[in-house]
DNA sequence: ATGAAAGCGCTAACAT
DNA sequence: ATGTTAGCGCTTTCAT
């Protein structure tokens, strides 16, 4: 390996020290003029940064941290940058991390929780000022103990655990908490649909496991409780949050399911599937069956007919989660507190995918 | 400002020195059994990692990175996150550099060149050992050349510059590349067009500026005179690359522009939204009018009728631009080479958006 | 307004 | 196999 300050071509890198020399000056003179937080000549500001351009010099950043200054870093979790409900969030993070002067290290999980604490480890190593856990997650006794842990250690490091769109950590656990009303959107949506008079509707679920799918499932079954609706066993089929998921179930469904009228798919993506499976199988939307989703990405306005579903605030949960840890110049007073809940509410959009009941799919067991 | 080392509540946080002192060994050892490059007694780093255990020790990385260790770190400059183009090539760096057990720092430049050059420069700060630019760019003078002179400060330092998707910097430049067939993905998508029977292809092209549109209408032209069709000025409409953009200027151009077949947008974003105008208008397609985009990011499968596109290895991009740059293990002989190229192919994907010349959209000027 | 010098936490010679 | 120690480049008291 190259020594270290060693360039390719054998040259070493200008360092304080260096600039401090060709202008004739101390370090510390140097590390002012570029920290302008004390009072510096205004000529010996301008020798000091001539000598800064002529040699070339870039602060290091790692120097810089372990003299004991912020590492200006967020650090943010996510299960997959392409998928829209994560990047939505993520561009929230970023900017607001980019209007406070930070950069975001972008980690991908992939769904699997051992690489989340792995990530968590590695951005804690990194000292940075936040790490931001997004989206749903298993809510296993051991998992959470054991983030509440890297919660604990990140806390002790003046740093800070911020659990986006997902549910806290117990009493102990020092982390902020950026939430949206999930189980509100669902029961709005299902409450939607009861109104126009469908009373079979079958979900379209996300992973079980998933703390998000069980908090839309819990506000759709509030809304069926609501108005007296029987909720049929049958009529609830959880499954991946994946496109061909909602593709594959949809089509099994009208295949040999059980009669429906509507169909509540747990997000846009998966609604997206199960449009194409009913598209093929010649049910119309909304005519035959109505059809809805959840999150609002972009793609709900592509589809035809374009998508009624709920709204998310994405961007804005990943602003906040910034925000909610990282005040900068005001007084530290309330943020000092280790916990702090965001909640967000969600609201239903109405496009053209929903009708009264139709001719629905009905059951034609082969 | 919290003083550094100083946790929330008061306690030092545990250092190498720390667990040295508490396991009993010296902060070399403790060093070998972190990095595990130097044998040391299976006794002593059980001690030592029950040690770092109790002691809740996480190694600082900056320090680490300041003692002349790489920073593991990748930084990524786009435009957007939330675009699939963009979005696409960061998973694909992502998932290079996980692999090769590196963190990835992803700015956001909304595309200005401005702030591309601000974080190229904290991304030199912070040492990271790739700086990968992607995306067509302004192919302005001053501004390439002041790219250059970054990619020379980076190669000075050991890192590199990776231009991923967009023009070299010129001869001296040490930059690694990775391009895609831009030129070609258009002649073959043009051509397919015209191979149809359509002579009035109407343009929606891209900023003129950017080196992504030049190249794609640059494409079409060549597939046009190739077939001896003469360009009508008229037929060329550049313009952003957003959906809204798309939507006014094919809405403009049915009300009022000149006749044609075919449209071919130069990325389906635009082709979205030109669908959708067409559908407003009434106009159909594949049948009155044809409708070919450039990406193949998902929309293209969403929208009705699916759309033919062109594909573009955007995932694969992002692999390559780290691999070019960062082997790992392997002999270093010739990636210390200051300059490497990869091209990457694309190819046209036929769905179901082209047809035989229809009615089209006449001229009917109010 | 400026300088001198003591760290920050870690790694890698160099010793033993 | 393990210990000693000299930096890495910066910030920040504390002097002046």
């Amino acid at each position: 390996m190259r020594r270290a300050g060693t360039s390719q071509d054998g040259r070493r890198r200008a360092t304080v020290t260096d600039v401090a020399r060709h202008a004739g000056v101390s370090t510390a003179t140097v590390s002012r003029v570029m920290n302008r937080n004390y009072p510096v000549a205004a000529a010996t500001r301008e020798r000091v940064e001539a000598s800064m351009r002529e040699l070339g010099y870039v602060v290091n950043a790692h120097a810089r941290a372990l003299a004991g200054v912020s590492a200006r870093t967020v650090g943010i979790v996510v299960n997959e940058v392409i998928d829209p409900f994560y990047a939505y969030i993520a561009r929230g993070v970023e900017r607001e991390a980019a209007a406070g002067d930070r950069l975001c290290l972008v980690c991908c999980t992939q769904g699997d929780p051992q690489r989340e604490l792995a990530f968590i480890e590695l951005l804690h190593q990194r000292r940075a000022d936040a790490v931001i856990l997004v989206g749903g997650s298993v809510q296993d006794r051991d998992y959470v103990a054991e983030l509440g842990r890297r919660a604990e250690a990140l806390h002790a490091d003046g740093s800070r655990l911020v659990l986006c769109g997902r549910p806290g950590l117990g009493e102990g656990a020092p982390t902020a908490r950026v939430e949206y009303d999930n189980e509100g959107g669902a029961f709005a949506v299902t409450d939607h649909l009861l109104t126009q008079g469908h009373r079979r509707i079958l979900y379209l679920g996300g992973p079980p496991k998933l703390s998000t799918s069980r908090d839309r499932l819990a506000g759709h079954r509030r809304a069926l409780k609501a108005r007296g609706v029987a909720a049929d066993p049958a009529l609830v089929r959880p499954g991946p949050f994946s496109r061909s998921s909602g593709y594959h179930r949809m089509a099994e469904l009208i295949d040999a399911g059980p009669d429906f009228t509507a169909v509540f798919a747990a997000n846009d993506i998966v609604a997206a599937g199960a449009a194409q499976a009913l598209e093929e199988a010649g049910v119309r939307v909304p005519r035959d069956v109505s059809l809805v989703g959840y999150d609002d990405i972009p793609v709900a306005q592509e589809l035809r007919p374009r998508l009624t579903t709920v709204h998310v605030p994405l961007e804005e949960m990943g602003r906040q989660a910034v925000r909610l840890v990282l005040a900068d110049g005001e007084e530290d007073d309330w943020r000092e507190q280790p916990t702090g809940v965001v909640r967000l509410g969600t609201h239903i959009v109405v496009r053209d995918s929903v009708a009264p009941p139709g001719n629905g799919v009905r059951a034609r067991r082969s």
